[in-house]
DNA sequence: GCTTGACCTCAAGTTGACTTGAAGTGCTAG
DNA sequence: CTAGCACTTCAAGTCAACTTGAGGTCAAGC
């Protein structure tokens, strides 16, 4: 079991170091030992980072994702809370199809004046009823530099 | 068609009167003129916020909303970048699918090592091989009062 | 005339998730 | 022995999307 500097972690992962400190900061991840300065990374920690963005993309916070996959990818939460956040998803997920159907509506519809479409009043209404239910928070654009 | 005050607004939409006016800062959405010093809304505004907390949930920044629907409602955008965007979408509805299924699995399966699960790590290799590819960013939690 | 309540402006603060920069460490190669 | 490089720490900066707070305006009701 070869033990990885930052680099070669970030290399496999796309993350920049200082994100990776920040996250053995955080406490998401954490680094095995040292040698000399230099943290050394276990292979899992690819995974483990896998899972942090796959988290992120769904929209959760650091501290979501941390709680649902402690330090080392052990959910220490229950499964009902569990069971929870997929419900979140799955309004999450019928928020965005509802989004999509609004935007490939608005790409295709010949109305002069949207607002006055019935079919694009129906989408945004029904979607709106449905977002006013849902609690879900997503994360924003990262500053790619 | 009767005017509203902000107060108004804020009712109708659930939004708080601070970030009715940032919105018509940042030109997201205008008031029609004022009363006094009083914003007056038109009724389509209610239309407009729900487009935008849709869009906002879809996990678009307020930038990406303004372009994909100006100042009321329009779409100022060719339909292919519309079409880009649904697709962009359709990327994130994927990943939020894999993401709930790799929390399912988490809540349910019994394995005492869940990085030791060959379900468990071939959902998250997946997952990850995609979330690569995609730049889907989604919009942070808001700070509930 | 005075209070109350709903609004107003403007500057500054907050949050999460990093990034940036300055200054230092430690191994390796020439 | 010195240079270079990949790393280190720590404090401060950045960004979006608001919120908060101080201080002001205005119409309505007592």
């Amino acid at each position: 079991m070869k033990l990885m500097d930052i680099g070669e972690v970030c290399e496999r992962t796309g993350l920049r170091p200082s994100a990776l400190r920040y996250y053995e900061d955080v406490g998401l991840i954490s680094s095995l030992c040292r040698s000399g300065l230099r943290r050394q990374f276990a292979p899992e920690v690819v995974t483990q980072l896998a899972l942090i963005q796959m988290g992120k993309s769904a929209g959760f916070s650091l501290d979501e994702i941390s709680e649902m996959f402690g330090d080392n990818g052990q959910p220490n939460v229950p499964r009902e809370r569990l069971h929870r956040k997929a419900e979140d998803l799955q309004r999450q997920i019928a928020e965005l199809k509802a989004m999509r159907e609004v935007i490939k509506h608005v790409a295709d519809c010949p109305a002069p004046t949207h607002m006055e479409c019935p079919t694009f009043r129906r989408l945004v209404t029904l979607a709106a009823r449905r977002a006013g239910t849902s609690s879900r928070r997503v994360r924003r654009k990262p500053h790619l530099r």
